[in-house]
DNA sequence: CTCATTTATGAAAGCGCTTTCATAATATCA
DNA sequence: TGATATTATGAAAGCGCTTTCATAAATGAG
């Protein structure tokens, strides 16, 4: 019984004395059938441990049942928590998540979509990522697509995001309402859309407030921890003086910290720190960290009821979500 | 072209006036085919950009060209880590890894078994998880299958993991090496395996040392951030001296730090503390956190290499992989 | 230059399933 | 009770592909 003897349709038509098409039919649960053969059927299928082929079956329904997901980094909090979304919007559903990596290269990224798709995934959907707006429109053409934490303008109705802009020059403010003047700026990686937001909203929380923008104060960075202990390093060794750090994002926020407790200086009686994501991680860093919550769970779960109501004809609309400023202990009074 | 005209091997048979068979031929690349029509054909190919259909394949091939991949959650750091290893020992090969979330359920983990097996994946890595040993044993009569961090007696060749014990008996060696004698240890979440091997490991360095165990310096976590900060509370309310906390994971040393922040307990001066796993955020810890680095990736690498290995019917032998120290600075003399 | 090989190619079978179509059995109505 | 509508069931087609089998063309040996 242990051997890899696959079990058919055919074999349970033939142990329940029925055609395939019954089989079929009590399966799919949809038409009439007598109840005694019904049983037989449920009774055969459960002795024999049969497991239909999804091969065979996808062929023939054109459905595959299965949601492709590209996500950029596993090992990313932030794109970690979306996945974790995605896969509680799908859990109890008949459909199952198909993952892929893209490595934040559109060369992988493409090849992934490629493979899922050959794989007949019913939709799509894709965190973040540098794949060109040109191609996802294309992409958007042959199969339901949304795209989490990212926003293209010709496919507005099929983008989950924050407005980074926004959110980033509340969080300027706030600084800004502590006293600090002075503020640094951690940007994230060049050319990626998030990190350009996130420093139009510091500039302008800045121009908003009548100061002048310092450009030394702004250091680039590319969203990776290290990228922050060697931001710190240059902002200190530029020899302006500042009071504040805002971070593109939580990561860059701990690299910070730990280039400055290396400097003595302490956090946040000598400057203030804040981030940007509100991984998990932050509440924990020393001391907690005041970040800017993105709803990344939500933004997962969101897209997956939305390609879910896609694929079942519903009507839906494309939720809008917003980041909040969590206040915790690493920014400070400005004295 | 944009419409969703599934162009199938029909049309490419038409397009380069051919037979199915002969573009068939082309496309596995096996056997003889004339110049002039395999340019034909490839010809046809690209115009039309045609993908083949992984089910029709599959159906007849009994090969889906998948491999399953069973984490624990995405968006823990040691699984996570995991996960890139396997990524990228499947990256450039024809396999493509096929995801799923265990959600550290056995029952969600049977479901998602299930649900990638009726996917026909060619081969199973499962990594963790609380799966029983009896299941596992009888899916790996199945189909090629590798446990990862785990440790399957039954399944000793199938199963890619560290000796835990050891790894923690060396931690502890070294706090003891540095002068410690009151040692606590957080452990891992009841009723699993490495939480066990690292406690036995714990105990058997004390003992080695002549040192009698402190049943009220042991206290029970989860594994999980939070449990850390409360197993501090917990340690401190006994009211019992220490000088150092071996953590069975890092997650928990991060809580734990944070408990002891709050305490205004300084690390490594007052106490010190060490983790287990080296995850990426170990080392930006505020101070650097002295670990056992598990070659998380490696564990994942290996077991891509191992899978596919099986599934070529070429020889292989697991790998042993092996912990290792890792020197920071929170840990320090006991003084 | 004939006969045995080798090489190139298409026709057709079949992978496991869903679904249409046809038919037989049963229920419903006048 | 006969005619019609329903319900239950199996046969068969077909989803897109790989692969065997058969055949035709090209090559080599004697």
């Amino acid at each position: 019984m242990n051997i890899k003897d696959k079990v058919t349709i055919d074999d349970i038509a033939i142990s329940a004395n029925v055609s395939i098409s019954t089989v079929s039919r009590v399966l799919r649960g949809n038409v009439n059938v007598s109840e005694s053969k019904r049983e037989a059927v449920l009774k055969a299928v459960e002795e024999l441990d049969y497991q239909p082929n999804m091969f065979a079956r996808g062929l023939v329904s054109g459905q595959s049942m299965a949601i492709g997901v590209l996500t950029q980094n596993f090992g990313s909090p932030f794109y970690d928590e979306i996945l974790q979304g995605v896969v509680q919007g799908l859990y109890g559903t008949d459909y199952f998540p198909l993952f892929a990596d893209g490595q934040w290269d559109p060369e992988v990224e493409l090849d992934a979509i490629t493979a899922m798709m050959q794989r007949q995934v019913d939709g799509l959907i894709i965190i973040g990522g540098f794949v060109s707006a040109e191609d996802l429109l294309q992409i958007s053409k042959r199969i339901p697509l949304i795209v989490v934490a990212r926003h293209i303008p010709d496919l507005e109705d099929h983008c989950i995001y924050i407005d980074n802009s926004l959110a980033a020059l509340r969080a300027t403010k706030y600084l800004l309402e502590l006293g600090h003047e002075r503020i640094a700026h951690i940007s994230g990686r060049a050319g990626h859309p998030d990190a350009y937001a996130r420093l139009t909203g510091y500039k302008t929380a800045l121009t908003d407030a009548g100061i002048e923008l310092i450009e030394d104060l702004v250091v680039e960075g590319n969203f990776r921890r290290q990228s922050g202990v060697i931001a710190v390093e240059t902002l200190l060794s530029r020899g302006i003086s500042f009071s504040a750090i805002f971070s593109a994002n939580d990561q860059m926020a701990y690299g910070a910290r730990l280039a400055l407790y290396r400097r003595g200086i302490r956090v946040p009686d000598d400057l203030s720190l804040i981030g940007f994501d509100d991984e998990p991680a932050a509440s924990f860093m020393i001391p907690p960290l005041t970040t800017v919550r993105q709803p990344a769970v939500e933004l997962g779960f969101e897209a997956a009821k939305v390609i879910l109501a896609h694929l079942n004809d519903e009507p839906f609309s494309i939720p809008r979500l917003e980041a909040e400023l969590v206040i915790r202990e690493s920014a400070a009074f400005n004295r």
